[in-house]
DNA sequence: ATTTTAATGATTTATTTGTTGCAAACATCT
DNA sequence: AGATGTTTGCAACAAATAAATCATTAAAAT
């Protein structure tokens, strides 16, 4: 962000060299400059999730006398940035005027954000409210999205993974994705995510479920789209961008909302079930815990 | 400078009612609002000449609870300006009076489109400029995420297969992920999203394959991430929210503005990729081209 | 001129802050 | 294993903080 702030790259530099609550709190005061400017030491040691005492220790592992310095540093910082301010524009304007890719790329990325923004219309709250108590209620959830809309099925189907275990991925190898459903019942709820061009697989395996008495919920692309008919919930999310192909960040954002609103449901639970999953994942050795050696 | 700061209109409003004191302080506040926010109740006092006693006076004569609030106000007006771009959207955030899940959705999706307005500032652009052009040059492709991350890295893959052979995606059934590496050389890039918590699987392979020439990009989460050290570009990307859970939806957005650089680069080549691909899939009866009887 | 009212200054009080010392837990290396 | 050095969490501390209280002063009204 600011290139030129030598405590900032400091930290960058030495964060190797630090322990791993050290690392923690680095890492949020690179994330977060304006936090340690405008609130209290303890306030900034809870937030990053560390013991008061990490702050002044890192303080003073960076060679500064106490925290006070940290924090006096990084308020200078912050009052600069209101001088700054026109250089910035400036720059922003020096680059706008300009070639290719970065406009491109800005342009695509305010587009996105803007698809977003209106995901906040009251109707798509309504929709994604709607769709969150149903899938509360359900017994298991299954989970089915094909080709493009893989992606965001599956990162779906791997947030409830760790919230509990009440989903249930409909894809494999060979072929065998649609087994999932031999034992669903009405009790169950079916999320089907699909855009246009909407997959023939995954319209035929929803139909089943439908059939089979699951309960249907869909995220899709339009009004028409032919998961609209056989939902009893959908969320209309937008895929257009400017560019050749269809986004899926807009569905991606909406299937991490309704994670959130599902976890926010039961809070003890989630946390509980958070914990779980954290304590198995390290016993698998899964995350790396220590930074390895940079080259 | 802030035209619509409620508290601001109120002082200047309020003013003449004020006693010399108040006056006094109330000016020093007007003109130093950076310094409100940044020190203590009892350096503002100083600096403005007056009692401390008289900044307490001032917050309870504009109707604050205490000089907390007074603080507080100033510290938000502060922290929007720092995000500069995002500081539009960010207004809007209060206005949800509301209750529950809805308030939950929106805020959250309100966030997310902030983030997404951030990654537009020149820093992030140059990023992703610079690797769209390192993986532009690249004989192949590999792409590599684990976990959370997998959504991601498939969507690029995916998006990429529609748009020639040079992707190779390193996950596979058995832990034969790795395996596509082979025979990677030094005329290709890896390309690793990953994000806190790193899995180890992943930094491992992308050491391995550095290890074998291959050039690395990633996208990752922070300056300090493992990644950054051993890769030749990286595009930072947030990921908090005020969620459980931390967010994909940028890092999906910055993998689709890459394929959409990407695809630009030569037009009549992505036209031409892209009308195999509908025939292809096409011929396999992969969509539904009718809609489907509803129900 | 005297009373009343508001404003200002000084003092006190209960919190909160940043720091430090110490013991338990941890990893590391013979 | 055992010993050693580091890292980490906890609790205690003194300093500083914001607010509340009381005393004094200045101004206004009678």
């Amino acid at each position: 962000m600011q290139p030129s702030d030598p405590l900032r790259e400091q930290m960058i530099a030495q964060y190797d060299a630090m322990s791993a609550q050290l690392q923690q709190a680095a890492r949020y005061v690179l994330e977060h400059p304006e936090e340690v400017a405008l609130v209290s030491m303890r306030e900034v040691a809870r937030l990053a999730g560390v013991q008061p005492a990490t702050m002044t220790r890192l303080a003073k592992f960076l060679g500064l006398p106490g925290y006070d310095e940290l924090r006096a540093q990084h308020a200078a910082a912050l009052r600069q940035r209101g001088d700054g301010f026109a250089a910035k524009v400036r720059q922003r304007v020096d680059e706008g005027s300009g070639r290719g890719a970065s406009d491109t790329a800005s342009h695509m990325l305010q587009g996105l954000s803007a698809q977003l923004a209106k995901l906040c219309e009251p109707d798509a709250l309504r929709q994604l409210e709607g769709t969150a108590t149903r899938l509360r209620s359900a017994r298991k959830v299954y989970v089915l999205g094909l080709r493009s809309c893989h992606a965001v099925a599956w990162h779906f189907h791997y947030v409830m993974t760790l919230l509990g275990e009440r989903s249930v991925h409909l894809d494999g190898p060979g072929g065998t994705g649609g087994d999932g459903l031999i034992r669903a019942t009405s009790e169950d709820v079916l999320l089907v995510i699909s855009i246009k061009p909407y997959a023939k697989d995954a319209l035929e395996l929803a139909q089943l479920a439908k059939d089979k008495g699951v309960g249907i919920v869909s995220i899709t692309d339009s009004e028409v789209s032919p998961l609209v008919g056989m939902s009893a919930q959908t969320i209309l999310c937008p895929t257009e961008t400017d560019s050749f192909f269809h986004t899926l960040t807009p569905a991606l954002a909406v299937s991490e909302v309704l994670c959130s609103l599902l976890a926010e449901f039961d809070r003890p639970q989630t946390l509980e079930a958070l914990q779980q999953a954290d304590e198995h994942l390290s016993h698998l050795n899964t995350y790396s815990t220590a930074i390895p050696r940079r080259q």
